[in-house]
DNA sequence: CCAACTCTTTGTCCTGGTCAAATACTAAGC
DNA sequence: GCTTAGTATTTGACCAGGACAAAGAGTTGG
């Protein structure tokens, strides 16, 4: 179904390591070291010896990272078989609303039937309104489509073409329910490398509609240049997007030091499958663990901030 | 003004390698290359060995990172005082002159006033209409802040949020002017590695005006993706958005490639500042040396294709 | 002025080693 | 039984130094 990326000789699909570790989230040194200690990835090499990982193997790696999200380690998954590791997932349960087929969404991005796509979302938008779409609608059907480009079901511009339909829907929502009103200041962004733009929208469409004022800086903010903005808007909130390919101790890294440049009075809010895998909590640093959970936040932060 | 994150003995400040890839963007191996070959930076190390760089490292290699961005290579500005960068970097000479009006959207960038500026937009575009919103304000717009970000004047967060605020802006107009109705059909998108979103917006929202059929395919598209796309969406244009920064011979070589897979009957549109370069004429693509030229180009289309 | 060629520069990938931190396991004490 | 402290194992991040392809600069000839 997908088409060949590149001067592939014949099955094709095979990437450098560089990829795998923008795809997978596992860095280059930890691919290496599993190689070595595991025997597993074993890729193929190009004509100067350099790694070249089969699609196949980029799945599994993925299945593992996302077994180690649940607290295994790498040393006994490692060796299951397919099978095994793919019983051993615990299937999230997609919190979708049985009253609209997702599935039907996803034929039209295959189908590439953008206008009705583009109206099909408008119309699911209006009949749940802006909270649930995003919670029921949205989130799952992220879920539906990354797993679908991961199998190699869905080419890369069909991916992207959904992704923008998102985005237009979203946008055309926030910015219908724009007034710079209340508390708190909300600034949006996400760390550098975290390219990924729809948890953000989402997160603002939320926060938005329970008219927080919301700052969305776009991705991949360093981290003093975060500060930086949060000094120069008087943001009361930092909320931040990791996708599941985020490099778990970065992320971490990344919100010790955020936190340490910040004065105490700012909260950092911090969310997505990215922080699955955040067991510990770090002082400071709210973990959200689901969409649900900003609104919780957000409550609970006026209340702790209700003028006296 | 940041605390001290780990065990650092006095001074402090000092930050491990992982932090300076993530807050330069420059990877490890480049930073122990370039201590390697150019004996800087030359971090101190920690009681394992370990290199601790130093605020002052950190920032030159920041400044450096601006320069190599404008084209200067690491060989000729390592050796450079600190001076001399700094002198480097303010010499960077503008490319238009700036009128008043866009002074004062500046302004509202530089003193975060973020709905001030959204709605000063919003004024603009209301008064000079969509075509000359794009054609005579996003797009000087966009260079004045380019100039001021290239020449350090701007913050990088500064930067995003102002792009944010035009997508929105863009993103707004483009969506209440949507019918999916006339020819021709257009693809817009970029190459692999061109990011910058705002020329493809800006494009999009002067076509969907003059009522082309477009689809958004977002940015960094393969371009055996592309083809894909047009044959999945029967497109009669591609256009394609090249920024300054964008390698020409890159541009050249993929324009050649892609227009060795598409049909003759579909139509190869570039355009943006990266085209600027490109003197000699590729065979079956269409330069667009101005964003006005967009509009000729369409009605040449439309002239050619009338139905008989 | 441009095209083809060579030489130089530069970043990414490689191997194989080391070690601190996190986690699991075990034994002792309440 | 349940916590606590101590030990063993696992794991990923870092290190050095080598190799090479791709990008860029410089050169020559039409």
């Amino acid at each position: 179904m997908a088409s060949i990326p590149k001067n592939a000789p014949d099955k094709g699909y095979e990437v450098s390591i560089a990829t795998v570790e923008r795809d997978t989230g596992l860095s280059k040194d930890t691919l290496r070291m599993w190689e070595r200690r595991y025997q597993f990835p074993r890729p193929q090499r190009d004509s100067n010896g350099e790694r070249l990982y089969s699609r196949s193997q980029v799945e599994r790696l993925r299945l593992i990272k996302r077994l180690m999200n649940q607290g295994h380690r790498p040393g006994k998954i490692m060796a299951c078989s397919a099978d095994e590791l793919h019983e051993m997932v615990t299937e999230t349960p997609l919190t979708s609303d049985s009253s609209h087929d997702l599935g039907a969404t996803l034929r039209l991005v295959r189908t590439h039937q953008i206008s009705e796509l583009r109206q099909h979302l408008a119309q699911i938008l209006m009949k749940q309104g802006l909270q649930h779409f995003v919670i029921r609608t949205v989130a799952p059907l992220n879920q539906i489509v990354g797993d679908a480009w991961m199998r190699g079901e869905l080419a890369v511009f069909e991916e992207h073409l959904y992704s923008e339909q998102i985005q237009a829907t979203l946008r055309a929502a926030i910015s219908n329910l724009y007034q710079p009103s209340d508390a708190p200041r909300i600034l949006l962004t996400s760390f550098p490398n975290e390219e990924h733009r729809l948890g953000l929208l989402m997160v603002e469409a939320l926060l938005t509609m329970e008219g927080a004022t919301c700052v969305a800086l776009g991705n991949e903010i360093p981290i003093p240049e975060i500060v930086q903005a949060a000094l120069a808007h008087r943001a009361d909130v930092i909320a931040l997007s990791f996708s599941g390919a985020f490099q778990t101790n970065v992320a971490v890294a990344g919100l010790k030091d955020l936190r340490s440049g910040l004065s105490q009075d700012v909260a950092i809010w911090a969310g997505g499958s990215g922080m699955d895998r955040v067991r510990k909590p770090t002082p400071g640093v709210i973990v959200m663990r689901s969409l649900e959970q900003v609104l919780d936040v957000l409550r609970d932060w006026r209340v702790a901030h209700a003028a006296p």
